[in-house]
DNA sequence: CTGAGTTTGGCAATCGATTGCCAACGCGCA
DNA sequence: TGCGCGTTGGCAATCGATTGCCAAACTCAG
């Protein structure tokens, strides 16, 4: 058998008969022969790895949605035949250089960004690499990068209407960090959705949290320093961890959640379900938006041209637990 | 300058003189040159990119051990140089069959088992494909594959000790699927110490779980289902997740923890500081884990040979917090 | 100015698979 | 037998960097 009919065998196929193909899978299985993929990538000029870029830090808390996402992104990478690199667990100078360095170094075919910022070192950017990039929770189809996200804005202006229907008019918003955006397009879904509703400034209190477990014990110490008459019924947080942060805090203070306070969080970490109180939360579809970042990875990688400010918007649900009551207006 | 000079200025530091280097770093640079790593893989015969194979299923939950070790891991490897492959986020014959063609395929440079089970295909084993290999969290240094571990056993007795010190005379332990290595060391850690306690049959029950909140609270059905009176009075349990599914189910019957009974967990999930009540648990050193695992691959790959039976163990932090009391005897 | 020592240049083979091109082969049919 | 079609074999260039070898160039001290 030749070289070239055992490369056709193994890579056209329909390009050598099916009896040879199958004689040369057989030889192949017999000897132990696997195809050297560096010398293949070399060849062809294009490899089957597609690099993910984490945020910034990974948020270690009881959300899960970057392990969940990247679960997702694995999955379907893998059953097409794809490989996941993963390009960075925190970011600063030296991750990027990193980076930069990887997706120059013609040894990936694809990059999905589940960063705020794109990595840059040296004034190049991971988009001067000439490679297929795909951002995964953070808009920036804005940018020129398509994107798959969740409908934060509207998710969690229906949970804010939710608490309304319910009868509360006095809420507090926990945020993240700020320049997030995510955090941009949480805590304006809830001030539109109160505006709109008529309820403003001393009935709504916006007060910064950092996405964590802390941020969440920060706003309930200044909630408890808050005269008991004055205080929200409501509390609209921008993840969970800083949800189980302030219902941990007021809970040990003698408050009982929902009896004196209402929390509703944001991501649906599995842990929710099992708090006690159960936590209320806005689930993100995170394996359902993993999937369509890869499947628009590997499309760009084959080939096909996709929108600069293609936008696949992904929505949540409201899962309403044990942390909402409802209150006599 | 002769392509000699610059491969050697970038790759034998020493080789080539001070000023030289830097005047090929800053042409390189200038240019935008970074070297092609696949056609460097191709001629060294070796890659810098390790794979890692995660466990059969992700546990998703509120442990973050996997995460936790993938964070430290990916630090290690990235700080030092290396690239981390994800090779799969669960695990089939197809999966199996992926992780295979990539160990013998010629990309990747060493392998960390984040499993219990060595990936198989076609006959072949990962530890065929002559790659150092390196086992993290579960002990295969007797199958001649040095391993990173917690000490599981001893961690579990000590929690048992405890609580046997605060007065606990009637335990449960619920724990996660037989056949897993760490179920072997936990059950046998707490069967052993009570044992030498002079606690045994009536005064013990094992119960199986799943590492999973469902394990809990099946545990809990059936604790519930026990009269009063005959009850134990401390739960022990596999992991953080099952000792959440027990609490979230006897509170919700109406029992109080720890005022009614004592539950401790295993792991050391971020979240278990803030439920309610927070939760005793035994902490894993997951980032130590992953930071030794990652150093002992980088020795190996770099040609260090390091006795198969190596085993690091690295211990782990009993945290004892609202979850348990002492009782009167 | 010379010779020893250091550093760089140039050359060519090499890693392992892919691929375009055309010749060769086998098979069936007229 | 002869022709045409479908399939395989063989050849050689190619991808981009590394590396051993030796010649050439340079530096510096005596």
């Amino acid at each position: 058998m030749a070289t070239s009919t055992v490369s056709r065998a193994l890579t056209k196929p329909g390009r050598i008969a099916e009896p040879t193909r199958l004689k040369v899978e057989a030889a192949a299985r017999k000897l132990g022969y696997t195809v050297n993929q560096t010398a293949r990538s070399l060849r062809v000029g294009q490899t089957r790895t597609v690099m993910i870029v984490l945020p910034e830090s990974l948020y270690i808390g009881a959300s899960q949605t970057v392990l969940e996402g990247l679960e997702s992104v694995a999955r379907t990478l893998t059953e097409r035949g794809y490989h996941l690199l993963i390009a960075n667990v925190s970011r600063d100078a030296s991750t990027d250089e990193h980076i930069i360095t990887t997706a120059f170094g013609g040894t990936i075919c694809g990059i999905i960004l589940m960063a705020t910022l794109p990595p840059r070192a040296g004034g190049l950017t991971v988009a001067d690499a000439g490679l297929p990039v795909v951002s995964l929770h953070f808009d920036q189809s804005g940018d020129g990068i398509p994107s798959v996200v969740s409908n934060d804005f509207a998710a969690i202006a229906q949970a804010v209407q939710a608490l309304f229907d319910m009868g509360h008019r006095r809420f507090i918003y926990v945020g993240g960090r700020v320049d997030n955006y995510h955090e941009g397009q949480r805590v304006s879904g809830v001030r539109k959705t109160l505006a709109s509703l008529g309820v403003a400034d001393p009935f709504l209190t916006v007060m910064r949290g950092d996405f964590n477990f802390g941020g969440g014990v920060r706003a309930a110490e200044q909630f408890l320093a808050t005269p008991a008459a004055e205080r929200a019924s409501a509390i609209v947080c921008a993840n969970d961890d800083t949800a189980i942060g302030f219902i941990k805090t007021v809970t040990d203070a003698g408050l009982n959640v929902p009896g004196d306070v209402s929390v509703v969080g944001f991501d649906g970490a599995p842990v929710g379900a099992f708090m006690v109180p159960s936590l209320s939360t806005i689930q993100q579809s995170t394996t359902e938006l993993g999937l369509h970042a890869a499947d628009l990875i590997i499309r760009m990688v084959e080939g096909e041209t996709v929108a600069p400010a293609e936008r696949i918007e992904v929505p949540c649900q409201l899962v309403l637990r044990q942390s909402v009551r409802e209150i006599a207006s």
